[in-house]
DNA sequence: AATGAATGAGAGTTCATTCAT
DNA sequence: AATGAATGAACTCTCATTCAT
């Protein structure tokens, strides 16, 4: 058995290789230019296969993107998860989000993840269409949502604002566009950045 | 005079009606289905008008994009400068710039103007090449920044966090997207997601 | 009835003037740019009308140019007729020809009546279709035609080249894209060229 | 070394006879309505293949009638050059040439070549965008001049006449559109008509 | 008569997707 | 399994022509 499952597993392994390279060069054009602005001769080529492999792997281009989508945001998941079952209080979870999201090689991803999802026509074409890329905001969402009622719970924040409201400032803050500037221009780093919102946030969202 | 310049004006006034029309039905469309998913076909066939008509008014659909992205951030600013010239405090100017961006139509307006911000596509389209577009936005940008340095010069705000930081939580706070589903699926209304809002990062940068 | 014809001919009068001045402006566009690239707006223009009026005055653009043709082959044609019945010998009368053809405004028309005429296109469109501009080229390769058998007869042009080939080449003569570089880059007048093409042509088929 | 340079030159071959294929598509569509008249849909039609499949081969229609022309012209010169280095006379290399763009399937070529050449917005068009296309005639006319000076020299031809003018005469022998008619209408073969053409043209230019 | 806004067929071009090799 | 040539639908944009004013 073992004989017929070693190269199975062999070749398995390899399509996953490859596959993960694709979503990796994908990624990285996507990031650049922009889903209509990309073709997938352009990835193919960044990966260096030819534009036929691209369709071994993905059903459509539509299909590649929310791959990638998917993957980032069960990374994403997962560390939240972590996260969410450490010692901490809500705000320090919260926080650890935040600097999650800003830091490493997530900054970009997550620059990438919110860019797909908030213009019309990807919506539409992703989040409408595949059921499982909205059940993943929605499952994040959840999460979220749990931390700030402990919070409330707990006495760390204000229970006269509304959950949801605070639950949409803190998507808010890891849109990481706006802060791309300072990123960028300001050469601030990402801990400072994540730091200074997590400030204003905190403080705002404080019991008074 | 009146029988030269009034047929002139008829003919501009109709003109021009006919523009706004069209400036209508492609913000219309384009809110609904996004740069890239929108025809000029479609928006023509919006309008009641054929496919040639809308290049007699705009040389590109770029250009009728940057059309549209002009007049409302031109709104935008007028409204800004009314709100700057008032007697208010900083805080309370910003908190009008936050009532008026979430107020009437114009909500459904920022939406657009933000998704087509914030698409890397799109910002290279639009923002790099015309320099116009990018002006509004450094303009814009100063007006909020002058705004947060009056409220630390005051004693509003708090002085340790950066005002780039403000500015970008500020303006993350207009992006309308996010707080679309509290509008539509929370029933909550424009103002009172922007006085939560207002009210969360508000105190967030208050003086201590 | 001078009262009633008085007025309609001033009409017509302004009329036939306007459209000399149509003409005109094709032409000149036409020279610069071709059949293809001028539209009948950059025409209108040149002219300080509407598009429209054109088409007061010319069923189609394709009617428009050939009234450009038809004007400039008449006064080829009349021209020619004064040489015929002049008192020069037959060579005489082919040289006079020659030098009308590169002389004057004569110059710059012939090269668009060459140009019109030899671009495969432009041949179906107007010497199929309108039958008269057709036989505008008839009538003129007959007298010619008839220049060279009366010089023939007269001992002048030698009887062994067949009277054909010396039409197209005597046609080939008036080709002035060909002279363009002459006139234009060596600097050498119309009257020069003429003298120079009329030497090698009337040498090649002269008497051995 | 074999099993991998074997399939690449099939490759390769397929692909230059698929691009030969839609060159003489085009050639042939291209001399029967011309540039403007002829669309990349009729071209792919002809050869039997989608529109798309013209884009594999040529970056646009102005390049496709470009690779024509330089396909045809690098021909035209090669043959030039066999003559040139033969051991005739002046006047015998230049019948020869002579003889060449009459005889053979060069003679319908030349008739395409020419009325690209000579339409004013092809000239600009192809002329001025691409050097390579006008470098092309500018070596053919040394060469032509060459000859010219040479028979000269050897008294063979008239040395009064400016060579500039010979040259250009020349040409006009070579625009096979005069000619047409005597070979379509007359039923005069090729030979024939660059004899007699070739005859009047040296009798022309030989020294008195 | 003159205008020029409106039309819409048709052009060149791109690119996600397929499929023979 | 991998390729990349072929496809063709869909797009943006142009312009000769019409027609209400």
């Amino acid at each position: 058995m073992q004989a017929v499952t070693a190269p199975r597993s062999l070749k398995e392994k390899q399509r996953q290789e490859r596959e993960a390279l694709i979503l990796l060069a994908a990624e990285e054009v996507l990031m650049e230019k922009g889903y209509y602005e990309t073709s997938i001769d352009e990835i193919a080529a960044h990966v260096g296969i030819a534009k036929g492999t691209v369709y071994l792997h993905f059903l459509s281009k539509e299909d590649l993107v929310v791959a990638i989508f998917e993957r980032d945001i069960k990374k994403f998941e997962e560390h939240i998860e972590t996260i969410m079952s450490s010692a901490l209080t809500a705000r320090g979870k919260l926080e650890a989000i935040l600097q999650f999201t800003y830091g490493g090689l997530f900054n970009k991803r997550m620059q990438l993840l919110y860019s797909l999802s908030n213009t019309a026509e990807l919506r539409r074409t992703f989040l409408e269409k595949k059921a499982c890329t909205r059940d993943m905001w929605e499952q994040i969402s959840t999460g979220i949502t749990f931390l700030l009622e402990e919070g409330k719970a707990a006495g760390e924040f204000d229970t006269t604002v509304p959950t949801e409201v605070m639950l949409s400032t803190f998507f808010s803050l890891l849109s990481p566009r706006s802060y791309e500037r300072l990123m960028v221009n300001r050469q601030m780093s990402a801990e400072e950045v994540a730091k200074n919102l997590g400030r204003i946030y905190f403080n705002g969202i404080a019991t008074n």
